[in-house]
DNA sequence: GTGAAAGCGCTAACAG
DNA sequence: CTGTTAGCGCTTTCAC
């Protein structure tokens, strides 16, 4: 009501009228030159007179032009971004992986564009495909999409797969196995006898490797018990409680971090306490494991090393480098020993 | 070497080869049609024999076509995605508003494409700029930039930014003020006589706007005085332990929730008892601060709400709608009263 | 209901 | 070093 047509306020601050903005055309005009000097003037500087550049750009400048850089990317399939799909952004396990992502892409002048699966694996496809033309590379962090349809994705750009074995696409995977052994040994060290493995989703591929490496590890002498599944959350290990308790193990190795931190504090909130009454283990070495009480027994993954050996490695098949076919690359883990493990009940032992 | 031209394994499996994938034209040829035909087919069916239609989708599902939206991009302005820009997507403070974005999102059919700006501002601008054609709009989360890059972003594509109040630009805060009063109020109720503010980042705009309310609702009787700035994480927090306990204030009210923590770490490893020898309070209420030992009692806002009011906002940009000139949108806040505040060290207080 | 042709903003030959 | 000409894959008038 209070605006007039040609209101003054209206012609350049706000944030109104989305203009057409200015192409390379327009530049071109108003520097007299062609267009293609223009294009050249911005993506490849050395080819063309120096001065005329500089007058090109500063030109470019005050009309407020900005290299669409999806216009280019039609020609020519540079966009400088990369995909990076997530099955869960928001959980804390990938905080370190897209920093490491992030840092390779970067040491290319690359940008990382994050893609959320909200654990869905038809909202991950849509998602995907939607983002596909505009990156010119992919990596797929604990996807949950089917072998075919990572295949799909596989065939249309440069793509590594992260914690899951796929023949004939790139893999990055930690050493579950070890990990496990190392879960095990630090148990058994303990003096325990009979440890229970909280399992997360069936779907989950580094579930399958973490649960074989706890029996094959195990097979020296432990007891091994498996409960579960439950979701990979701090509320899916909360509402194992009851099932731990019923199973009598003296220790749990949980899927994952997460749902050690929720055993933990149903656990607790139960009146057990850990680790005097239960020790609990988790994996991964999420930031939170180190802030919760008792601090998390963990195996911890080279998580920022994952990712940014996931993004050189779509780097390089960006740059034709051959794809394995063969092993996955396979990350080591260490185990972080903090406070939630300690030996079982019976067992006497001093604390501090 | 051992590649022959016609290697079988070489056409069809393999990661090998990204061909050129079929487009709108192969299509057209395979079905005997004109590609302005499988055009409509693909974008708008009611406009084309239903036969046709169907046939045609038939032949490019075989052929393994998929539209690519960035060359739809071109002439349409169409590509169904959104930005959302996180000062720092590993931020546990942004999981709500991404969810809520992302809800939000979906229910217009669109996609969010996460950018990370890692708390620089070179980086941010460098990634929206690379971004920004593949977007139909933008959402700016706790953006690190000036105004006036800002309006250079919102200029191009409809914007809206949160927690932040910037003239001209669709904008959404938290009522830090009312918010403030409740924390104070709070501390006061409990018999706190002066409490500290530990401040995070003086270039946050929502950093200004909880200082200035907690002044303003100290002016009470309350004696409050300042601390800090430190980082707006975990370890900002714990660094200022010994600032604190210089000050000899009885609480603390902290920049944030990550901040809060971090100095109840650090305040626990120097042996000082939180609640009992000193109450802190943080600002959000992310999950995390439920997992902590104690609980943290903290002022929340409504992250979901703030994402999702802020891409419904954006989307009614996109459609047309006219931006407010005049108030940002203000969301209420709430005390969320857990276990990390108690009477002071002087008056006794029963404990289950 | 369908085809032909032009064009989105940019780059890439190819001449000069 | 610079201009001219196609053309990336799709949509969109405009005819038929």
């Amino acid at each position: 009501m209070a605006e007039t047509p040609d209101s003054p306020d209206d012609g350049e601050g706000g944030t109104r009228g989305r203009i057409r903005p200015p192409t390379i055309y327009d530049v071109a005009r108003a520097a007299g030159v062609a267009a293609s000097t223009v294009s050249r003037a911005f993506s490849r500087p050395g080819r063309v007179n120096a001065e005329t550049a500089d007058r090109i750009r500063t030109i470019a400048a005050e009309l407020g032009y900005r290299t669409n850089y999806l216009a280019r990317a039609l020609p020519t399939g540079r966009t400088s971004m990369l995909a990076l799909v997530t099955s869960d952004v928001t959980n804390p396990f990938y905080a370190e992986i897209i920093r490491g992502a992030e840092a390779a892409a970067a040491e290319e002048d690359y940008s990382i564009l994050l893609i959320d699966a909200q654990e869905d694996d038809r909202i991950e496809r849509r998602n995907i495909e939607r983002a596909v033309p505009s990156v010119e590379g992919i990596v797929l962090a604990s996807t949950r999409m089917s072998d075919s349809a990572i295949r799909v994705i596989a065939k249309q750009r440069p793509t590594v797969v992260l914690n899951r074995d796929i023949a004939d696409v790139s893999s990055i995977v930690t050493d579950n196995p070890h990990g496990a052994r190392l879960a095990v040994d630090h148990l058994a060290g303990l003096g325990h006898r009979t440890v229970a493995y909280l399992a997360g989703p069936e779907s989950s591929w580094v579930d399958g490797m973490r649960w074989r490496g706890l029996r094959e590890a195990a097979a020296t002498g432990l007891r091994i018990q498996r409960s579960g599944p439950v979701p990979p959350t701090v509320a899916g290990g909360a509402q194992a409680v009851e099932e731990i308790l019923r199973g009598g193990a003296g220790a749990v190795v949980a899927y994952n971090d997460q749902v050690a931190i929720g055993l933990m504090r149903g656990l607790q909130a139960a009146g057990v306490r850990v680790p005097d009454d239960i020790s609990v283990i988790g994996f991964d070495d999420i930031f939170v494991s180190d802030l919760v009480q008792p601090g998390l027994t963990t195996v911890a993954a080279p998580l920022r090393a994952e990712g940014h050996i996931a993004v050189r490695d779509v780097l390089r098949l960006i740059n034709g480098a051959a794809v394995r076919g063969d092993q996955p690359k396979t990350l080591p883990v260490k185990l972080i020993t903090r406070h939630s493990t300690a030996p079982p009940r019976g067992s006497r032992r001093k604390k501090g």
